[in-house]
DNA sequence: CGTCTATTTGAATGTACTCAAAAGCGGTGG
DNA sequence: CCACCGCTTTTGAGTACATTCAAATAGACG
């Protein structure tokens, strides 16, 4: 039970909910423990549940006809984690979410989603806050891969989340932000002679 | 009145609305009309207003410090636009949101909208899926950008956007497409070309 | 300690950019 | 209704940023 606190401490910063709506809402949740490199989605299946990062961390990312994968998103600690495409529309995944470390992880299943919003209509307002915030924080990305050079895109993402650089491999995080793994390498050889 | 019957039917493919919640709604918008160049949203000012657009055609962009336009966003009729980041935190905007037709639109105001949310919940429904959908879309944008070149982002666009092609400024959907007017107007030369 | 995976380095290459100038297009006024 | 002005698109040439491929090195895990 105690593995729901964080969840728990999250959902409240968003929206109150009594002693029974707690209750409810953690009857509908799972925790499931993954190892390193296990996939959470693949291509060809639905995605079923949203992942609630309790430990560990993840990420997201297709693999184009070339055979490049591109990092879609991440997750540690307190982050969400999905195929969204297809877990709002349960329909196929494009993506694969694999687990970067041994992770535990909240599920929340699509249909328990669905009665969640229900049986408890400030969870509406919930999910959409969260997915607000997620949609303004995409939009900036999408500007900065507009707008930046790769070098530029390196050390705004360096600065507003070290905690994520300092822990995933450097071809995931390449991956995200654009380019190369040799390209990373260069620009932070290029730093640490200077 | 009839102004607004566009709108009604776009949120009712999400939820049902009574004739009351119906005319409250209406009674919290405004209508406007504003010309071709002419701006809605601008930097350091506030965006007050998600715009709904009735007639016309809006784009919102971001000018860098080399003085460069990244096109984030069109809108044409049944979108709505606004510098979201803005908007949603009540915060300076970054963006310009300008007008690139004469364009009839319906402004909803921040205050007003959480107002509606309050009053009839179904609206909280009703923004939680149009953002899930905003994001889910941002998402494929995003891995587009990630994963094809120059001339497959065109080409997806087209195919699946041809009216917007057809009605905005060559140099407007180069930046939205993440390269230059230049290149644009060489892809294009190429494939008539053929 | 050995194997597998991830990172680094070098060299050649490519995709897309920049700058400048010309051509095309559209709206406005005489 | 035509001419002009401003804005947008096109074209060419030179260039830059980042890629690719291959090989070497380093690091992690059993």
């Amino acid at each position: 039970m105690d593995d729901f606190s964080a969840l728990i401490k999250y959902v409240e910063r968003y929206i109150q909910l009594t002693k029974e709506e707690e209750d409810y809402f953690v009857s509908l949740l799972r925790v499931t423990r993954i190892r390193k490199r296990q996939f959470i989605v693949q291509p060809e299946f639905i995605a079923r549940y949203r992942c609630y990062v309790l430990s560990g961390a993840c990420r997201a990312y297709y693999i184009d006809n070339k055979g490049q994968d591109h990092t879609i998103a991440f997750a540690i600690e307190d982050w969400w984690i999905t195929d969204y495409n297809s877990y709002i529309y349960q329909q196929p995944a494009t993506l694969f979410v694999e687990a970067l470390e041994d992770a535990t992880l909240i599920q929340l299943d699509y249909n328990a989603e669905q009665l969640l919003m229900e049986n408890i209509p400030k969870f509406e307002r919930f999910f959409r806050i969260i997915t607000q915030r997620s949609f303004a924080f995409l939009q900036k990305r999408m500007l900065a891969s507009l707008s930046m050079t790769a070098e530029e895109r390196y050390e705004e993402y360096l600065l507003k989340y070290p905690s994520v650089v300092a822990r995933v491999p450097q071809y995931t995080l390449a991956s995200y932000l654009g380019f190369s793994t040799e390209f990373l390498s260069r620009i932070r050889n290029k730093k640490t002679k200077r």
